[in-house]
DNA sequence: ATATGTGCAAATGGTTTGCAAATGG
DNA sequence: CCATTTGCAAACCATTTGCACATAT
């Protein structure tokens, strides 16, 4: 990802939260810009200590807040299981694969799993947004 | 589910328990009973609740540390998130689809979804075994 | 007999909350 | 300005753990 793509991609995301009537503190992107260089997905504590790098007086607890409503506004989703909450961008449409062992997490490109998500739709009720869809299974390394 | 089925899974149950090599206690028995009882997944608070009518002094640590053995052993499954783990039994094949905001859990028989599972196996190197895709959306309710 | 499981009580650790001060729009 | 957000410190609560005793096989 070129310096270019990833600042139209925070720009994206900014307005979206302006939009939402939220306020674009140093928080919300100091956590969006970690998010968009890890390339994948932090927990709260990961990103905290990421945070303290730049801001050393910031808490966990905003680091914490300001996870729970980006989540709210669909800028993230936090996936996993007890005790390690992942957290990732959510502008762009993937699927997840999460380990039920590790907690390690896979991505697949939505589209590739289409038919699977309309099949688990239509049979629950429950739906699935393009982002959203989370598998549990176990990866390569825990599979034993 | 009549009475003489409920025997037969008990009794499968307890083998296969005790093929592992673990002792068939009275906490797994009484959990066990309780899940084949509920036809739904129960949260661990749920079931030492349910445990302390016929086994007053047995403790929430027993609870965990029992469930814990009998997913190990891949009698239950356990699934949700953080703060609302759902146990439930894993004896018939069988998917599930939680809602990530309440977390409720629905069922999908398994081979409904063959393909889809076959799918996310190899673009990811994750194994789901028959029992075990879970599904993280969003049930009817909380949709909006 | 002996490894496995249990009860009890205390610790752990991720996550949440109340409040007063700071800040974004 | 004024609602939203933050820092701080403390609370919360599900889950885990150490240890001595009990139990299943």
């Amino acid at each position: 990802m070129t310096g270019q793509e990833r600042q139209r991609r925070l720009h994206r995301i900014r307005d979206r939260v302006r939009r939402r009537g939220r306020r674009w503190t140093v928080a919300k992107a100091a956590l969006v810009e970690e998010l968009l260089g890890a390339s994948g997905h932090l927990s709260a504590r990961e990103l905290h200590e990421a945070m303290t790098a730049q801001h050393p007086q910031m808490d966990h607890s905003t680091v914490y807040r300001a996870l729970h409503i980006l989540a709210e506004d669909g800028i993230v989703h936090s996936l996993g299981g007890p005790g390690h909450t992942l957290f990732g961008l959510a502008d762009e449409p993937h699927h997840h694969v999460v380990c039920g062992v590790c907690g390690s997490v896979a991505e697949i490109p939505a589209g590739d799993l289409g038919d699977l998500v309309a099949a688990a739709e239509s049979r629950t009720g429950y739906s699935f947004s393009a982002q959203s869809l989370t598998l549990a299974g176990r990866c390569v390394a825990c599979a034993g």
